[in-house]
RNA sequence: UCCUCGUUAGCUCAAUGGUAGAGCACUCGGCUGUUAACCGAGGGGUUGCAGGUUCGAGCCCUGCACGAGGAGCCA
């Protein structure tokens, strides 16, 4: 069918008021007053109401019209008009319509459906506003991440996906067969990424992660995405620092480039705007005093519970952090205090709102002897290591780094109810579909 | 792995141990400004699976499967 007019996209569509043009686009809703059809359209980009009339277009056209179903892809050419009646503000007053392709019933309504359903038919959830709204608001995320750290002199540097050994040696990790030997899905870019620091000084990676925990619950995903910082030449208090910009950064981000999207979420945008440096910072010390004045019964040398962050993070507007944790708790690579070798120099970033921890990171053992010492404490294999400990005999120095969750971020600007709605094909425990 | 709750129409949910229902969706009809439109009519069920108790089980009992929320672990 040949067509001369302007092709424009929903989100673009004030811009031509008054003037022909074509949107293509899928058919969200329809409703109709007999000689009058009113087809809401959605291309990815927004919601524009049409309005085919039967004094304005052919017989076939409106025909054809009348026999829209829910999320048939169309091609609809008419003129811009401006009107409060049309949601967004603008209708179309259509001339003409191309159906694409006239879609069978359509499995998920406008009315509302149970986490089940949904999550079954996930490939066509993506398409409603709410989601499309929370996956514009996680572009924003990932492209403020990268964006603040290109910025700042860093360089992506990735980190493999398939390792010979485990990273940390504290979850489980998928296993898999790597031509007859034990390999195993990166759970962490970490290790590398001290490597590339000491190559290149300020480096990071960005990619997915995963963990083969049974977790169960609205804050844990199997596979998720982060993004993971480090620095050589910076210590703990520099690191705080460095994170504190990057999340107020990210937030800012959303709040410009996302203020509709918040819109439809529904989302508190004032205790976002709260979110500016300095964060508070507490001790573990001084986190356990907290939470023995709320009553709550804490045995020193214990990580936080899930129950114990969100008491936490309840007592700031803002994210806090916790550092110098005890060793115990920390993994094998954190470097000691030296005023209290039973703690290391390592912080944790609770979202507030409940949302939990955010980011993990700290300063690294840069001390060949030391590091011997803690792989040894922790029955760590020499051989997969060798590499790592190398790092401490060619030119070592003081390095930091941290990791940052996409996911539970995004859950905590976007203040949904579970990680599993901000990636676009989550995997939990029982779910690899679709 | 543990604790709690749940599973009835395509979807969301009702139904004292006594004939399995509503709204939405779908099909047909009506309506020229609708806003998850509305009005009328119609089709639609092995009540998760397997046993048991009972004259009779969607409902009570046992086991299993699946799902949800939480715990542990962590981003």
């Amino acid at each position: 069918m040949p067509n001369l007019t302007t092709e424009c996209r929903i989100a673009a569509i004030g811009k031509h008021v008054g003037e022909v043009v074509t949107v293509h686009g899928w058919v969200y809703n329809t409703r109709s007053s007999g000689k009058l059809h009113f087809v809401i359209l959605r291309d990815g980009t927004g919601l524009l109401q049409c309005i085919i009339s039967k004094n304005d277009v052919s017989d076939e056209v409106f025909l054809a019209a009348s026999e829209l179903t829910q999320e048939s892809s169309v091609r609809v050419s008419g003129v811009v008009r401006e009107d409060k009646r049309a949601p967004g503000g603008y209708e179309m007053h259509v001339h003409d319509l191309h159906v694409v392709q006239l879609a069978e019933d359509y499995p998920i309504k406008l009315k509302e459906h149970g986490v089940e359903f949904l999550m079954d038919n996930r490939h066509l959830w993506l398409r409603t506003p709410r989601q499309a709204s929370i996956m514009r608001i996680r572009h924003t995320v990932v492209k403020a991440c990268r964006d603040f750290l290109d910025d700042r002199g860093f360089l992506l540097v990735d980190a493999p996906i398939l390792t010979p050994a485990a990273c940390e040696g504290t979850t489980t990790l998928f296993e898999t067969d790597y031509f007859g030997e034990k390999a195993y899905l990166s759970q962490s870019g970490q290790l590398y990424n001290e490597a590339n620091a000491m190559a290149f000084g300020k480096v990071y990676c960005f990619g997915p992660t995963f963990r083969a925990e049974k977790s169960k619950t609205r804050r844990h995903l199997v596979e998720f995405w982060m993004v993971e910082p480090e620095i050589a030449f910076c210590n703990l208090e520099e690191c705080m620092q460095l994170q504190e910009e990057m999340i107020t950064y990210i937030v800012c981000s959303v709040l410009e480039r996302n203020a509709r999207d918040l819109e439809t979420l529904e989302r508190d945008t004032e205790a976002l705007r709260r979110v500016v440096p300095p964060f508070p910072r507490i001790s573990y010390d001084e986190a356990v005093e907290l939470l023995r004045s709320k009553g709550m019964d804490f045995t020193w040398g214990e990580d936080f519970g899930a129950p114990d962050e969100t008491v936490i993070s309840q007592a700031f507007d803002k994210p806090v952090f916790v550092h110098h944790y005890p060793a115990q708790c920390k993994a094998f690579y954190m470097q000691p205090d030296p005023d209290r070798p039973e703690l290391v120099l390592s912080a944790d970033l609770l979202a507030s709102e409940g949302y939990g921890e955010i980011i993990g990171g700290g300063q690294r053992i840069h001390d060949r002897v030391v590091l011997e010492q803690r792989m040894n404490e922790h029955a760590l294999p020499e051989d997969p290591y060798r590499w790592y400990v190398d790092l401490r005999r060619y030119g070592s120095v003081p390095h930091s780094g941290f990791g940052l969750g996409i996911e539970r971020t995004v859950a905590w600007i976007c203040g949904t109810q579970h990680v599993r709605e901000v990636i676009p094909y989550p995997r939990l425990l029982n779910r690899i579909y679709p």
